[in-house]
DNA sequence: ATCCAACGAGACCGATCGGTATCGCTTGAG
DNA sequence: CTCAAGCGATACCGATCGGTCTCGTTGGAT
C-alpha cells in the first residue's frame, strides 16, 4: 500500500510538489528506520528538499509524523470502503476481503510490520496527537469489523471479530520474525475458519 | 515475570550491586517509555548510581539493551520450562499454561505491549545482536510449541502452533489500544479452542 | 592495618538532534 | 513586465545524546 513516489532522485519530468515528495520520504523512512531514527534532514534530502522546506509545511516533526500516520490510515479505511462497494450485501466478502488485503501486503513489509505497530511501541504517551490518532483509528475497525461479523450472521460478533483482530495483528507481528514464507495462505485459512466457526449452524 | 526489584529508591539497607539495580532500572526505563527514548543518565539516576558505573558493567548502551533482552527472554523460557516439569505429560497443559501466563500477564503491560515486539520496532537492522536474540528466542519458542502440539497429538501441528502464536501475539498488541477488559479470558477461550479443533476427532 | 578495586560525583567531548534565521534565485499570476 | 511567494542552500542555535576522563572515597579481603 502506498509508497506511491519513486524510489530514485527527483526526477526532471513530472516532479511532484515538495509536500508530496516529503510525505513520500517519510513513509519511506519512517517505515523502514522508524521514527525516532529517522531526523528531519534525513526526510528532507531523501525527498530531494531542505530542512527549510519542510517546516514550511508542517510545524514541527510530530505533526509530519501525524500527517503520515494520517495519510497510512486513510489508506486502509479506502480498501474497507471500497470493499464495501464491491460487496455491499456479503460481510462475509468483505471480512476475507480485508484479510487478503494484509496477507498480500505481508511480503512487503517483511522484518518490519505494520507501522501503526512500530508507531506505538515509540510512541508511549497516550495524549501524543499520533497515539490518539492510531487509537481512534483501531477503535474505528474494531467496530466496523464487529459490525461485519454481525451483519454475516455470526452467533457472537464481538467474539469472532477480536479473534479476527488478534490474528491479523499476530500475523503480522510474526512476519517480522521468521520464515515468511506461506504466512499469507496461512493467515487467510485462519480468518476462513473463524468465520465458519462463528457461523449459525 | 522480571521486576523484581522494587520500585523505590535505594533502599538504605539490602541494596542490591549496582549492575542489579542498573539492569532493574533499565528493564523498567525500556519498557515504559522505550529504548531510544531513554538515556543512559536516566538508567543510572534511576538505579541511584551513575553513568561511570553503568559503563564498568556495560561496554556500550547496546550491550545493556541486549542483557536486559536476554534476561526478559529468559525468564519467559523460565515459564515454560516451569510448566513442562509441572505437566511432563501433559503438552496440552503446558500450552494452556503458557496461554494463561501472557493472558494474566496483560493487566500489567496495559497500554504499553510486548517487550520484544516493541523492541523489534526500534531495532530495523537486522544484523543488531539484540535483534538476532528476539529472533532466536521467538524461533525457539515457535519450535517448542509446534513440539507440544505435535506431542498433544493434534492433526497438523505447525498449523496449529502458528494460530496459537498469532493469536497470543495479536493479543499483546491489542492490549495496547482499547478497552483492556476480558481480553485475558477472551485470549484464553480462543486459545482453547484452537487446541480442541485441532484435536483428532 | 593495609591495599586495591569498585564506587559516586561531575566535568568534559564530539556528534547529532529539532528548529530558526538569512539570503539569493526561480516562477507564475496579475 | 512585475513582484511577491515559494523554493534551495547554508549557517547557526541550544539541548541532548552516547561515551570518556579524573579524582576523592570507601569497604572488604588479606
Amino acid at each position: 500500500m502506498a509508497n506511491t513516489g519513486r524510489a530514485g532522485r527527483q526526477s526532471r519530468v513530472a516532479t511532484l510538489p515538495p509536500r508530496e515528495r516529503i510525505l513520500d520520504a517519510a513513509e519511506e523512512l519512517f517505515t523502514r528506520e522508524g521514527i525516532k531514527a529517522v531526523g528531519v534532514q534525513a526526510i528532507a534530502d531523501r525527498a530531494g528538499t531542505t530542512k527549510m522546506a519542510l517546516y514550511r509545511h508542517f510545524a514541527t516533526k510530530d505533526a509530519l509524523v501525524e500527517e503520515w500516520l494520517r495519510i497510512v490510515a486513510a489508506d486502509y479505511t479506502a480498501v474497507f470502503d471500497q470493499l464495501e462497494t464491491a460487496h455491499p450485501d456479503d460481510p462475509r466478502a468483505q471480512i476475507l476481503g480485508m484479510a487478503r488485503f494484509i496477507a498480500d501486503g505481508l511480503p512487503g513489509i517483511s522484518h518490519r510490520g505494520c507501522p501503526f505497530i512500530n508507531s506505538l511501541a515509540e510512541l508511549p504517551d497516550r495524549a501524543h496527537p499520533a497515539r490518539r490518532l492510531i487509537e481512534a483509528h483501531k477503535a474505528g475497525q474494531a467496530r466496523r469489523l464487529t459490525g461485519l461479523c454481525a451483519r454475516a450472521g455470526l452467533t457472537d460478533p464481538d467474539e469472532a471479530a477480536a479473534e479476527i483482530t488478534f490474528v491479523l495483528e499476530g500475523a503480522q507481528v510474526s512476519t517480522q520474525n521468521a520464515s515468511v514464507e506461506r504466512v499469507g495462505e496461512r493467515l487467510m485459512r485462519i480468518v476462513q475458519g473463524v468465520l465458519d466457526r462463528h457461523s449459525a449452524r
